[in-house]
Formats: C-alpha cells, sequence, structure tokens
DNA sequence: AGCATTGTTTCACA
DNA sequence: TTGTGAAACAATGC
C-alpha cells in the first residue's frame, strides 16, 4: 500500500460498498495470503453471514460480521480492494487496467452477484480470521500530542526508523516519512531520542498534514516531495541536491541542505 | 541481467 | 532481555 491514506480510502469503499450484503461463497485459496489458514477455513466462517463495519489503524483494517468472526486485510506492498465496479488501495495502477483479476488473491462473492476482492499482484497482502492487532501503535493521525512526544521522543534509532515502526505509531510508510520529515526540516538521521518537544510536535503536525493531504488528493504519491526522490532530484523548496541513503532499511531522500542536522553543513553552522 | 520496490516478519547479534 | 539491522518473503517493472 499503501501507506495509511491508501488504507483509509480502501476501508472507505469497504464501509460504502461492502457492508450488509449476503456472503455466499469465499475464495481462500492462496495459502500464502490466507496464511495460517487452510484452504476453506474462512469461507466456512464467513459464508452466511454479512459484513457490518469496517475500522482501520495505520495500515491494518479489519471488518466485523454479524454473530460471525472478524475479518483482517491488509493490503501489504501492492494491494487494493475490488467492489464490484470500484477500487481503492495501490495507487501504481492506470485507472485498473495493470491490476488484473488473476491477481486477486482473497474473494468475497455476495447473494447479490457481486463480490469484494483483495487484488494484489506480489501476494504480500493479508486476508485473516481475528487478526491480533495488539502490537499496532496508536493511529499516526490520530495520536496525541502527549503520546506522540513519549512514543517517538525515545532510542537511539534513526528518527525515520523511529516513526515508521507500526509498534510506536501506526500507518506511516516510506513515502509518508520522507514527506513528512522534509514537511517538518527534519534530518531522518537523527536518533529520535535527540529531537526536543518542539522539534516533535512540528513532526506530528507535519505527519497529520501529509497524510490529510494524500487522503484528499488520491495517495501518498501526490506528496510535494515524491518526484524528487531520484538520484538527481533537487529541494523544490530550496533547490539544493537531495541526499541519499538506505534508513531503516529503505531508501530515503532528504534535502542536503534544510534537513542537515549531522553532516558538515550542520557543523558549519554550529561552529559559526 | 541486475536492481529496486509504497510492507511485515523472522532471525542474528549486540 | 531489549533493541537494532539485515534477510527473507513474492512478484513485477525499469
Amino acid at each position: 500500500m499503501p501507506e495509511l491514506p491508501e488504507v483509509e480510502s480502501a476501508r472507505a469503499l469497504i464501509a460504502e460498498h461492502g457492508l450488509g450484503r449476503e456472503i455466499v461463497d469465499v475464495d481462500d485459496h492462496d495459502t500464502y495470503v490466507c496464511r495460517p489458514h487452510a484452504p476453506g477455513e474462512i469461507k466456512a466462517a464467513l459464508v452466511g453471514h454479512r459484513l457490518t463495519e469496517a475500522h482501520r489503524q495505520g495500515k491494518s483494517m479489519w471488518i466485523d460480521t454479524d454473530d460471525g468472526p472478524v475479518l483482517g486485510l491488509h493490503l501489504g506492498m501492492a494491494g487494493r480492494i475490488v467492489i464490484d465496479d470500484s477500487a481503492a488501495g495501490d495507487y501504481w495502477s492506470d485507472g485498473g487496467r495493470k491490476h488484473l483479476p488473476v491477481w486477486d488473491r482473497f474473494t468475497i462473492h455476495f447473494a447479490d452477484g457481486g463480490f469484494l476482492a483483495l487484488r494484489d499482484k506480489r501476494r504480500l497482502g493479508r486476508a485473516v480470521l481475528d487478526p491480533n492487532l495488539s502490537r499496532l501503535g496508536p493511529d499516526a493521525a490520530e495520536v496525541g500530542r502527549d503520546a506522540f512526544r513519549e512514543r517517538v521522543g525515545h532510542g537511539e534509532a534513526p528518527l525515520k526508523a523511529r516513526i515508521m515502526d507500526q509498534s510506536v505509531i501506526a500507518g506511516v510508510g516510506n513515502l509518508l516519512a520522507d514527506e513528512a520529515l522534509w514537511r517538518a526540516r527534519l534530518d531522518p538521521r537523527r536518533p529520535a531520542a535527540s529531537l526536543d518537544d518542539a522539534e516533535l510536535d512540528r513532526l506530528r503536525r507535519d505527519i497529520r498534514a501529509a497524510t490529510r493531504r494524500a487522503i484528499d488528493r488520491g495517495g501518498v504519491h501526490t506528496g510535494a516531495i515524491i518526484p524528487h526522490r531520484t538520484r538527481d532530484g533537487v529541494c523544490p523548496r530550496c533547490g539544493a541536491d537531495m541526499s541519499r541513503a538506505t534508513i531503516g532499511g529503505r531508501t530515503t531522500y532528504w534535502c542536503s541542505n534544510e534537513q542537515d542536522q549531522l553532516g558538515e553543513h550542520a557543523a558549519a553552522i554550529a561552529l559559526a
């Protein structure tokens, strides 16, 4: 995903078009996407029921049923939710043309002839009964100021790795992290514990702003910094070269001028 | 051919 | 024991 904004779109799609329809069949034969369930297990639990409410925390969704089990859905790296003629989720799509029905890894068929599918070309998405969400931190778009300070402002791990840790706050992925840190003018390499309260508050504000903007505009790929995440990219604010490194296991881009609080530039300022 | 990819889990190691 | 980072997972696109 699909990061928090895409998942919220998918949740909204389910809430609008997927609820209240009687389930008559389920295709859960993909044992990787549906692990650890055996084929037929999810089907047996869902047939005869209806989806009643769609929830989301971070990048995880769960759907309540009427007196049945909870269905957990995760879009993984490239998943989207397709309901009849509508879709939401993965944005590397050309109106769905590149998302083929053969990539439906989990499908619910309704009595009215329609369907809800997890369409995921890479099979890193997940469908599971009664998902365990206990290790998920508070939603990145909802977390309060004090909780954010407390959870994010600790540890020696790089700041970017900290905000992408789903047990710290849930919902921030690689692109949203780069976007929010650029907006907040914070160096992704800094130890999380080195931030003061003002910086943490600024980061929280910019995560929320970037998330809201992405939801409104159709996905994290609409972020201001995303087109400049290239080897020869420049900062759209100041024109300086973008720096590039692997941080927290993911390719990271940041402004070599405004977000350099560890390197030569920062050292020069400190001396002056 | 080789590398990179918007996510999560597991494993090794300090 | 806790925290951190790399590798694995699966499949596709450049």
